[in-house]
DNA sequence: TTGTTTGTCTGCACAAGTTGCAGATTACGG
DNA sequence: CCGTAATCTGCAACTTGTGCAGACAAACAA
């Protein structure tokens, strides 16, 4: 356990932003300037094979990382790029044709949509990749 | 209308596979060699932006192209990478706790799991990216 | 026919995100 | 304190995809 695993654990703990390798390297660089982006990558790694963290693909951008391991889902704003966390409840008795042929199935849903705060001031879309 | 742009439509028409821009530039350069793999990639986009066909993500690899515009979800075999549609009924009336403050909302699901030939054929994970 | 326009195609360089590798460094049990 | 094993770092390389500029080709006008 070295300092750098410990400042990342710290920087995801309760952290519901879904943060980019990138921006947690950003923040890990503030109070620990020299670590490395591929320590950051190497941590995030090891952390989603011990099923501490869950890896997020909302398609296309870099990966998102998320501490909750809840069975839960997500929320993408497809115009300033924040994620959030939604909880569906029903998922299991959904009507779903198409699955013969395939275990240990479990389902992913990402919800595509606009936040009102990107809705209500309707500047043309810029897609800011905003994440903290 | 080129004939590389006739060429890649009939390659996706009725194709129930989600090839990636690579694997219909190999198809396409089959019968049409010196085609551009940046061709492909240019159609698709226009293609997308056109509504003719749909870009599917399924976390990490490359982009999936999917000429079937209905209502659907897909699974994907987390050992061959393979990709293919189901219908789901019922999505509609799921109970959806966390949408607040996010307009214009339309849901993708994934589902994950593993191929009955991958698991039955208990061959080490490989994740061979099996697309044709 | 000749010239112009417009859109597409191609190759190449580049960008983003991520991983492989090798060597230096560090944590930790004995 | 020492040795081993794990971790860290920098850099090169890789994958997926895009920007750009020039070549090309079909359509159209004069």
């Amino acid at each position: 356990m070295t300092p750098q695993r410990q400042l990342l654990f710290r920087l995801l703990h309760g952290n519901d932003t879904h943060p980019t390798a990138e921006s947690l390297f950003e923040r890990a660089s503030h109070e620990m300037p020299g670590i490395s982006l591929r320590t950051v990558y190497q941590t995030m790694n090891d952390l989603v094979a011990m099923g501490e963290i869950e890896q997020v693909s909302v398609g296309g951008g870099p990966a998102r990382f998320d501490p909750n391991t809840d069975d839960h889902h997500h929320v993408v704003c497809d115009t300033c790029g924040t994620v959030r966390d939604v909880y569906v409840s029903g998922a299991d008795q959904l009507a779903i044709d198409g699955l013969d042929g395939f275990d240990a199935v479990a389902p992913a849903i990402v919800f595509h949509g606009e936040c009102t705060q990107c809705a209500s001031s309707s500047n043309p879309p810029h897609h800011s990749t905003k994440e903290n």
